[in-house]
DNA sequence: GTCTATAGGCTGATAGAC
DNA sequence: GTCTATCAGCCTATAGAC
């Protein structure tokens, strides 16, 4: 396997094990807690030593959000292997939740720190990730438009976006504000998947209550 | 007027020229970019003298975040005004993507920045503004709900913590993620608002298909 | 390739003169 | 009340020895 002697060539070139350090570390205090020093004395390297792999702190940092978002996707692969486009949006909504409430602080990272790096993310993190992850909405919502499931003159852009916006409130208010929402995750998304879903297909479709539970 | 006089006695005491200047810096710099020194410098004062007024950084950091949230408040007025439940609840989601949206490093600092931060806020800034601002969507809610326009088994606090995990789920998005998502933000509220109110008065109440144009 | 050492910067917070 | 001076700490990044 040429990625496993890449990967070891890697891990044996140092690259490995800093990448491995700062992960540890973001994972456990925060982007705002990884320094060089700190990555160097967890591999215990001196601090200088960092430079001759990466450019600097930022681009380890960068390092570690291309690799999380490439874990996001991976986390989308058995939704998107759902036959039915409905089911397969509703299956991405709650594996980007479940992603963002495992990984809290490679979400932060990802998607809440710098601008900037979330910018870069999206542009090139491996063969266009940030298409890839647009392409897992957008492709559901046009086959339900092409099957005559949407209501006519339904912007499926403006469809996709506005999924991705509740699925990413709802993570970080749940990350930045503990107790607030009072809904815990399960049920919030449960409401807010059938609020968006529901009235997608039509009125003749949408048959239970927007928050009632689900055996209603 | 006693808020005039307490206001003006603040501000010879260098309280409120504190404050003027942290908010300034907050403003155009950000939150990390908030020290000591550099409020000191803008104030013309040796670092030390703040330490007369303040604690230390964070009780500052926590007066902005307070006096942000009350301004949030205070932008939800004109909508709390309307009659209709369903029109309130729409124009205070509205005020609050545009209060974020108008005020993004005051919005990042309450909502995205820190937990204990946003716990403080939530908590204690005045008479209990996070039960405050819960109430303004509970309230249209409740009413909705007495009114019979709900459909029976409705959670009314999932339904209002749906709403607003995606209205900060926009803001949020927006700030942190310019070009993505590429709906502009106004489309991308009506669209969102669509969804949720829509089908929240139950099916025969949803005329218009998500995502149209408004005039469709 | 890796080290030590260090330049040069920033930070919050405090002590003590006036 | 305000200052100066400073402690004690952190940081990135680089230079030069080995």
């Amino acid at each position: 396997m040429g990625t496993a002697q890449r990967r070891e060539r890697e891990r044996t070139e140092l690259r490995g094990r800093i990448l491995d350090a700062a992960r540890d570390i973001v994972r456990r205090e925060g982007f705002g807690a990884l320094t060089i020093r700190k990555i160097a004395d967890a591999i215990e390297y001196a601090p200088g030593t960092l430079y001759l792999y990466f450019e600097n702190r930022d681009a380890i940092a960068q390092e570690l959000s291309f690799e999380g978002f490439r874990k996001l996707l991976e986390a989308f692969a058995p939704a998107e292997k759902l036959e039915d486009p409905l089911a397969r949006l509703e299956a991405i909504g709650r594996a980007y939740v479940r992603f963002g409430m495992k990984n809290p602080e490679t979400y932060r990272l990802i998607f809440m720190e710098d601008p900037q790096l979330t910018t870069a993310v999206f542009k090139a993190a491996g063969d266009d990730p940030g298409q890839r992850a647009y392409r897992a909405l957008i492709e559901p919502l046009e086959e339900l438009r092409r099957a005559g499931r949407l209501l006519p003159g339904a912007d499926v852009q403006a469809l996709a976006d506005t999924l991705w916006a509740t699925v990413h409130g709802i993570v970080s208010l749940k990350l930045t504000c503990p107790g607030f929402p009072l809904t815990p995750v399960d049920p919030l998304v449960d409401t807010a998947l059938r609020m968006l879903l529901g009235g997608l297909v039509g009125p003749a479709k949408a048959t239970r209550a927007p928050g009632a539970p689900p055996g209603s």
